[in-house]
DNA sequence: CGGATGCTACGGTGGAGACCGAAGCATCCG
DNA sequence: CGGATGCTTCGGTCTCCACCGTAGCATCCG
């Protein structure tokens, strides 16, 4: 089979660290320069330029170009999913062979964070699991649904519920979320379209506030009482 | 981040010709020998050794001794879903560089196949079609829905409806199912707990045989007159 | 226009690992 | 017991590719 090639070629291309490292800082949905990404990669420019010309012809990742910088960002969201399921082998094997150690420099992370396009950390399983409790929503393992009273929660803080569902759900309503696994509460919590749309509206209302060169995210004190008035979630 | 690294190394096995023929060869869910693997990866035995060896420390694959044999498979469910969505990315790089060129070879694969557990192919999608169009589960790109008629369609035709949920969905009921992209049909089909149930009944039921040495399925003059009636599918 | 910055192209070096042949160990069978 | 089969270990070869230094091209700025 001839896809088996094509196969290896785009494991290989993520199994390499320098790559890795670059498509890991990508995660959060941001577009980085070629600069930023050898950083991320800890390699110099011009190796890490080859990188790059490579993943972008194996259309991992998308480049736009503005004045003398180059953007880079993921090509699509299958690729951020690749991503996430790599991830979750990687976590199934560390946790294996340790008892999984992490340094105090991820605390910001394990609070909060982006996942793509969606929330994750403590934040993100949190208002998972108030959705699930609060009948908002059900959440499988391989599958989440939004209930009606979940529609009209999200739909009372001002989230375009239907337009969700207009531009992606081609052939049903409702669902459309999708659980992911976190690394480190190791518990799903909410992606997929509504996770996504959720994610957006957190940053525009001012909720959360992206930290510079990570993936953490800030919460506000605006945040602290949106979370808690509206899904009665509060974090340390 | 230390789990930088373990998530290069995961990707990295997968990133080999031989490891990832020899991964796709166990996609159907069934256990092969050693040296059926190194058949399957093109390699000699002593060069498979080494390999599996790698894949079974990662904790990729799981082994079995009986007698002499060796036997493999793939270590989890979570596996199989990395090499899916490996494989909806290189889907997506291989049809956006070739107008996909397929042999005579995968007619066979292209009308009905396992997919580690569930069921593929233009038998896969068709299912999956019959059940929307019937009103029997909602579809999105994200997440799948079994609707009330569904469970009871299922329940009719002898599947253990209840305890596919008490095994496997912890939090909810009736969901659980998950989209799964076929990258023959580019549509997606049934998969998680719902899609591996109806396949494992389908070969219960004589509906389907394996093929000898393949991932594709033979349609049973049994299974043609029970998934005409039963879901109103016919297959060329 | 001239210097600084961001990125890419080229050439050479070094190391990792995929591969096989030969050999050794366990298991099954007559 | 002795030969055959399945699998693994060891040693050596060879190819591939990640990496960087140097240099060149485009863009921004004073």
């Amino acid at each position: 089979m001839a896809s088996n090639a094509v196969f290896a070629e785009i494991a290989a291309l993520a199994g390499d660290p320098a790559r890795a490292g670059m498509l890991h800082s990508l995660m959060d949905g941001r577009a980085l320069t070629a600069s930023e990404l050898a950083r991320a990669g800890g390699i110099t420019p011009q190796t890490a330029s080859g990188h790059l010309a490579k993943l972008v012809a194996a259309g991992l990742l998308a480049v736009e170009t503005q004045g003398r910088h180059r953007y880079h960002r993921l090509a699509s969201p299958a690729v951020a999913r690749m991503m996430e399921s790599i991830m979750e082998v990687a976590s199934d094997a560390a946790s294996g062979r340790r008892p999984v150690v992490v340094g105090p420099r991820d605390a910001a992370l394990r609070t909060a964070r982006t996942c793509y396009d969606h929330l994750a950390g403590r934040l993100g399983v949190a208002l998972a699991d108030a959705l699930v409790a609060g009948g908002h929503m059900e959440l499988g393992s391989d599958a989440g649904l939004l209930t009606d009273s979940g529609m009209a929660l999200l739909g009372d803080i001002g989230l375009d519920v239907e337009g969700i569902f207009a531009r992606r759900g081609k052939r049903t309503g409702r669902l459309l979320c999708r659980p992911c696994l976190d690394w480190s509460e190791r518990r799903p919590h909410l992606a997929g379209a509504v996770g996504a749309a959720l994610c957006a509206h957190c940053f525009t209302k001012g909720w959360i506030r992206r930290s510079e060169g990570t993936r953490a995210v800030a919460i506000t004190p605006k945040g602290q009482q949106g979370f808690r008035d509206v899904f009665g979630v509060t974090l340390g």
